[in-house]
DNA sequence: CTCATATACAACCATTTGGTTGTATATTAC
DNA sequence: GTAATATACAACCAAATGGTTGTATATGAG
């Protein structure tokens, strides 16, 4: 399994990115069916501008892309970078298991 | 497997906690060990009172607890949110997962 | 008791964020 | 060709973020 290495100037647009309410749905929209940005658009009540900007932020933390169907831009979510951040959740509970597998360690050493 | 459910409000704390370097250190360190705040902001080049509103945007996102230990505080890193946010990750590839599947019907349809 | 240590928190400031409106450009429809 | 549609993007603004310094309080050490 070979995972490409995210700087953490990456990982923090992901984790923002997915830290709003509306991005969310987005992404949920994207991953589940094919959707323009403006049928976006009409799905939240604020401005076309501010919708585009949710994606452009979606965009540049790698949870969708965008590609041109004639005027239209089919937005599409990106389900391997939301994998990406499921790995580096594991890491921190692995970092867990390690603390709680040294205890064991160490309580067996006390029963000695 | 009982899982209370996270408010927007939640959800978007523990993930705008996340995206943050110093931060994400912070939890990686409470989850390993036993910490005090000042053993925190020994650990980086910032104010005391940095470090400790990092620590305080970690407690309110529910990634670490502070436990008062004389006029110490150990902050101790919370696996079951960590999990949490698997848990919502997990529910994405989901939605991935049905589109696949339903594209796999459609296409089986195609070639009767 | 006094002093040093560990933490908390308020006030302040620069930068970023998340929205707005307005304008420009490319594609499609008629 | 002209009009309508879909998108892009700049400029602007209020609020939130992430840092600072300064002050207050509680606990531990001598």
């Amino acid at each position: 399994m070979v995972v490409y290495e995210l700087s953490d100037e990456q990982v923090n647009k992901v984790f923002r990115a997915l830290a709003d309410a509306t991005r969310r749905d987005i992404v949920r929209r994207t991953l589940s069916a094919e959707v323009r940005v403006s049928d976006l658009a009409a799905a939240y009540d604020m401005s076309f501008a501010a919708v585009q900007k949710h994606v452009a932020a979606l965009e540049a933390a790698g949870l969708v892309t965008k590609i041109a169907r004639g005027r239209e831009r089919i937005v599409r979510g990106q389900p391997d970078t939301i994998r990406h951040v499921q790995e580096l959740l594991t890491a921190y509970e692995d970092i867990w298991r390690q603390r709680i597998s040294r205890l064991d360690d160490f309580l067996a050493d006390e029963t000695d």
